[in-house]
DNA sequence: TTCCTTATTGCAACTTTTTGCAATAGTATG
DNA sequence: CATACTATTGCAAAAAGTTGCAATAAGGAA
């Protein structure tokens, strides 16, 4: 259940910490597999861990992406939001009705070397937003 | 020079009016081939028109990207900025150093085709932002 | 030109996100 | 167990972005 356990020694590998707050994002992230915006993360955080603050909410989902727990998206409004991280994938999200699905990595990986080799960059972010209308709306 | 001007037709066959509010932020967008913040776009525009308020800056950025005027782009730190549209490409950005390179669509292109097949979306969106790290970074 | 419709703007209040700094609390060491 | 080091948090204030609504003004019609 408390799926957050296995990331203290990852965090303790890098010289970082195992906190409450921590513990009680990490949570709410691994116990909701879709995108959550940093309200919606303080919201159910705050549920377990009624001190926590905005700020820290902010400050540990950035923590955690720079760090590869969880993976940043772009949200249609332009916005951010945040998902645990686990396999390398990408999203496709409706323009018109929202709709968002899961796209395998293993789909965009040629042309990821396609374009580090027309560009000499080397592509570190696997987990890409793309935006489109689905079969239904298009 | 004013190359605001030519998008007034745009906009009027499509019910929509340029104002000078309009025409400032264009402009702006026009002679800065690069993307701007929503905050970069307001301070240059407010030198050309004293009056403009933030709160337009941002309506009117937006109102340029849905109408196909201007592509919103995710910058690094996950906020949006704005170029003007010109020709289709996507932005490779270093996320050590901030370097900025365009790739054109036409590397990307199979790849949509094959995204496209295999969710039954239709990608609209040609301006994706990829993360990486630049020849020099990496 | 004048009037009319309604797209667009500005204002003000509000929500969201960021930042600096002092206080707190993990972790290691003696 | 006490101490020191520093990662992390909370607070408060600032900055950035959003929303509702009344006032304004662009463009078409008379």
């Amino acid at each position: 259940m408390s799926c957050s356990e296995e990331y203290t020694p990852q965090l303790r590998a890098r010289g970082y910490r195992m906190t409450p707050q921590r513990h009680a994002i990490l949570h709410v992230l691994c116990h909701s597999g879709i995108h959550l915006s940093p309200t919606q993360v303080y919201q159910q955080a705050v549920k377990e861990l009624p001190d926590i603050t905005e700020t820290t909410v902010y400050r540990t989902l950035e923590f955690l992406a720079e760090n590869g727990l969880a993976y940043p998206a772009h949200m249609g409004s332009g916005h951010l939001g945040y998902q645990i991280a686990r396999n390398d994938h990408h999203h496709l999200v409706c323009r018109n009705c929202g709709k968002e699905m899961e796209v395998d990595h293993a789909l965009v990986k040629s042309m990821y070397q396609k374009l580090e080799s027309a560009s000499g960059y080397k592509l570190t972010d696997s987990h890409v937003t793309f935006f489109g209308l689905c079969s239904n709306c298009k």
